[in-house]
DNA sequence: TTTGGCACTCTACCCTCAAGAGTGCCAAAT
DNA sequence: ATTTGGCACTCTTGAGGGTAGAGTGCCAAA
């Protein structure tokens, strides 16, 4: 009796669609008389009443109360968002804005943090970056610098051009020609190779013949641990948080605090941004979706940026589950591609 | 016949001492029944009234409205902390605790992070702590290591072990050689200066002779430049915002979104807490105090911090303005001292 | 299938009222 | 000269009640 088509009629559809757009402007339960007024189609408020007894009955939308109007609900934006939502690509001015607001500045980390930026500016939302991770780094060089007599500083660069230091306490003290010369074996030895390699070839070189640069190999290899460990230990830049404050739906105290406290506390936030770096594409979590409770109420979207077809990280958008996700995913889209340019220029 | 004599009598000043502390616990406005129990005095509640007349007289608390019980003023507050506090240091158990928590980590940066989250922690207020700022850097060491042919990593160590890094690109290719020669003339010349006048001195070297090596001298100068720039350009760390969430007359939309905003945007702040730093030992601003609106409801207590007498930042606790000063004042002040010594150890 | 009509329900808002807390002031007590 | 009890007064807070408005569901007619 109670047929569940899959797809339901075109008209139906149209009427989530305008009842969305509308519930996402002001966040008011949306009635049959405005309903009718909004979508385009000429029918009275009655004939809307009878659809959306129907989109009810199949969990699109709910009444908070008997004489309120309808509200969308997750299973609503999940259907609305799979099958009916048309993305209008952003125009060429509007791009060209976008990528100008982000090149301003030419160090990586504060790339990241305008893309945040940028993202929690367009959207009036709050904006997620986090920082890129590349995951077979190279090892290029390293070199050892004499500071005093028994401290020499320890300088490693990988394929990225990223440096680490580390200041490391001899037990003889080393002339300037001996550093040279670790530096040089070391460099012959690994160039080009992966740092995980690096690692364990030292391991099995340092069981196998007792070297006498001990201690430059040992130390070569906590670096290469450390920027391996340091890639693995993510963070991410948040902007606009204070934006979310403007919702009605998120007003609450007990709610703000519960999504404060997740984004400053960063580990969960960590795990939700994970899952997302590894599905294809945009990612949408509409409400409680993504299973975590601080963003009962709130919807992320996410891209995964990346440079030369290499996925580095994510970007996205949090905001409340009514936000315009047709409006939002191409922001999120159109950034993820700007910020992997440009990352890509700077290497 | 209004006799302003500058101090007040004894016993007012005990009350006010009482109702400070009450309404600390609270945030409740008292009343003179209230006051005659907690107070230990053995007065009526309408002799009490007499004396809070006279209290509200001097402006040192009000009412809200004609039958709410007393409220300090900003007035009150600022005259009970400058002449009526007494705080009792922390005991050696709490101080003992403060100081493990605060050395598990190593680094400097995570030292700072974890100072913070100990402020708040222990108030549950807000912590905030600003980056150290050596204001004497001292030119160590300079080293070029080739990258590929035409481009060199600089490395430039400071006095404090600081190490920035720099890729350039030079126009002609560089022998290992020529590069080993260059660090070499540099460390000769400068080992031991202060930045800023090496950076002067690079300035009238590259204006009288044509120094052969002129891009590396140019690096070198740049990097100084860098560095200066980078120990004025502060920043601070702060934790535990979302506590202030739990104080009652902060639960307002309004107020949290503009203190969230003042830090975020860091501006402002930074400002604040610059003046801090000059002033010297512990520095209360109560409510409006500071100047800045987004404080109105709040205070902020901060101590400088310091390593062998220089002052290297402030670090301080923010919450109502109703917070435990008492409480508050040692654990700054501790606070201070210990990160002090911290900094020192892993100098 | 659509529509107008109608009874019904629920919220939001306003008004009123009473309880409670606290005050200020005065006259009596110490 | 201070302290105190008493008393009238003020103001907030919360509960109760009533109404307007928005919106629904359902039914019978178009």
């Amino acid at each position: 009796m109670n047929q569940t088509t899959p797809d339901l009629n075109e008209r139906a559809q149209q009427m989530l669609r305008v009842l969305i757009d509308r519930y996402a402007r002001d966040g008011q339960p949306v009635g049959s008389r405005t309903l009718a007024r909004e979508a385009g189609l000429k029918l009275s408020p009655a004939t809307i009443r009878n659809v959306m007894a129907d989109l009810e009955e199949l969990g699109f939308v709910r009444s908070p109360h008997t004489s309120a109007g309808r509200v969308p609900t997750v299973q609503g934006y999940r259907f609305f968002v799979d099958t009916l939502l048309t993305i209008q690509q952003l125009d060429r001015r509007a791009v060209e804005r976008m990528r100008l607001e982000l090149n301003v500045t030419a160090e990586p980390k504060s790339l990241i943090e305008s893309a945040s930026g940028l993202l929690s500016g367009i959207t009036r939302m709050a904006g997620v970056v986090t920082l890129p991770k590349h995951s077979h780094t190279l090892f290029k060089r390293v070199e050892f610098m004499p500071l005093t007599d028994n401290r020499v500083l320890a300088v490693l660069v990988t394929g990225d051009d990223e440096v680490q230091n580390r200041i490391l306490t001899t037990k003889k003290k080393c002339s300037p020609a001996q550093l040279q010369q670790a530096s040089n074996y070391l460099n012959e030895l690994f160039t080009g190779k992966e740092l995980a390699e690096v690692r364990a070839m030292l391991l099995k070189e340092m069981h196998e013949t007792r070297s006498t640069m001990n201690s430059m190999m040992v130390t070569a290899m906590q670096m290469a641990d450390q920027v391996l460990e340091k890639n693995r230990n993510e963070d991410f830049i948040m902007a606009g948080q204070t934006n979310l404050m403007e919702f009605q739906e998120l007003c609450d105290i007990e709610k703000l605090r519960k999504l404060f406290d997740a984004f400053n506390q960063k580990r969960d936030m960590l795990h939700l941004l994970d899952q997302c770096i590894h599905g294809e594409g945009i990612q949408i979590f509409i409400g409680d979706e993504s299973g975590y409770r601080m963003l009962d109420e709130c919807s992320m979207v996410t891209a995964p940026y990346s440079v030369n077809d290499q996925v580095l990280g994510v970007l996205g958008v949090i905001g409340p589950t009514r936000m315009a996700y047709d409006r939002v995913i191409p922001i999120v889209d159109t950034t993820a591609r700007l910020l992997g340019a440009a990352l890509n220029h700077k290497e």
